[in-house]
DNA sequence: CGATTCCCCTGATAGC
DNA sequence: TGCTATCAGGGGAATC
């Protein structure tokens, strides 16, 4: 759910308070015999990390990866529910008792400029993943960030027209486009007037280009935004900030279309558990095979 | 290679 | 009040 613009307003806020601090100490909590949050061990966040400094905040689509001065990198993937928090420390690391769902913390050195010491990494539903390597890959496996110097709308537009799977899963293929999600998949599809289980490769050029084109001013008003208001989710905070991105589409379901004023439809694309809920205007964004929207009104 | 399916997790919510 | 079933979703891995 943190998606490009939701992460890299976390990198922003959390910049200002580690960049060019040394870390003193590190904890993170015993495995549980289910996911393991903290790669590889316990001991190698240990190693890689303590007295060293924290050199930069990266971002590159919803990876971020804080490299050291001792040439180890620390990268957290925040998942669906994680959160970097930076708090003020009191006792030592040993004695703390840290609350559920925290999986990491590292003791930074003092700063007086900043009174928050502490930065702790949580995450309730456990899909992300803090990390410590020497060699990061994640590129490998990545394709173009949009704010990427070598973002090429029309590079992307061509390789999202030799998909045939539905648009908004081929929006969420992180190997094409890094970085967007969920939301702005189904924001993507509504500014162009695109049903969502369109076939990529069915899309008209112009309209596809339209809405590759859309791709960056739209992650650019939502950074702006501190990333996208979810009043229903209950994970819409971070750091507690008014977040200004509204939807259009996304977790609309049921509600007016703001364009047209058609209630919104909320569905599911793909089967099981990698399916992925979808709303969008059936007037807005008219299924392929029809001309025209459907002219009865529900 | 691409497309598709299963899986991991738990808080919130709806239904009984 | 308490229980149970369902949903949300990023991404790795396996399968077709």
């Amino acid at each position: 759910m943190p998606e490009l613009p939701e992460v890299e307003t976390v990198r922003r806020l959390i910049a200002r308070g580690v960049v060019g601090r040394r870390i003193l100490a590190s904890w993170s909590r015993p495995p549980d015999g289910l996911s393991v949050m903290v790669r590889p061990d316990s001991a190698t966040l240990t190693r890689a990390t303590v007295g060293a400094r924290i050199k930069g905040a990266e971002r590159y689509g919803k990876q971020l990866d804080f490299p050291l001065d001792n040439g180890w990198h620390l990268l957290v993937h925040l998942g669906m529910t994680g959160r970097l928090e930076l708090h003020q420390f009191e006792e030592s690391l040993e004695a703390m008792e840290f609350p559920r769902h925290v999986w990491a913390a590292l003791q930074l050195e003092p700063d007086a400029r900043n009174p928050n010491d502490l930065l702790i990494y949580r995450d309730p539903r456990r899909f992300g993943v803090i990390e410590v390597t020497q060699r990061p890959s994640y590129r490998d496996r990545m394709g173009v960030d949009p704010f990427d110097d070598r973002f090429d709308p029309d590079e992307i537009a061509r390789a999202i027209a030799k998909r045939r799977a539905p648009i908004k899963m081929v929006l969420l293929d992180q190997r094409i486009i890094a970085g967007l999600g969920s939301i702005y998949a189904d924001e993507l599809c509504f500014a162009a007037g695109v049903y969502p289980e369109t076939r990529a490769s069915d899309i008209p050029p112009e309209r596809l280009a339209a809405l590759v084109a859309e791709i960056r001013p739209m992650l650019e008003r939502a950074i702006a935004g501190e990333g996208a208001r979810l009043d229903q989710s209950p994970y819409q905070d971070i750091f507690g900030r008014a977040r200004t991105f509204y939807p259009k589409a996304y977790g609309r379901g049921g509600e007016p279309c703001v364009a047209c004023g058609t209630p919104l439809e909320s569905a599911r694309v793909g089967e099981g558990r990698r399916g992925r809920s979808y709303a969008y205007c059936p007037a807005c964004q008219p299924r392929l095979s029809e001309s025209k929207p459907a002219p009865e009104t529900p």
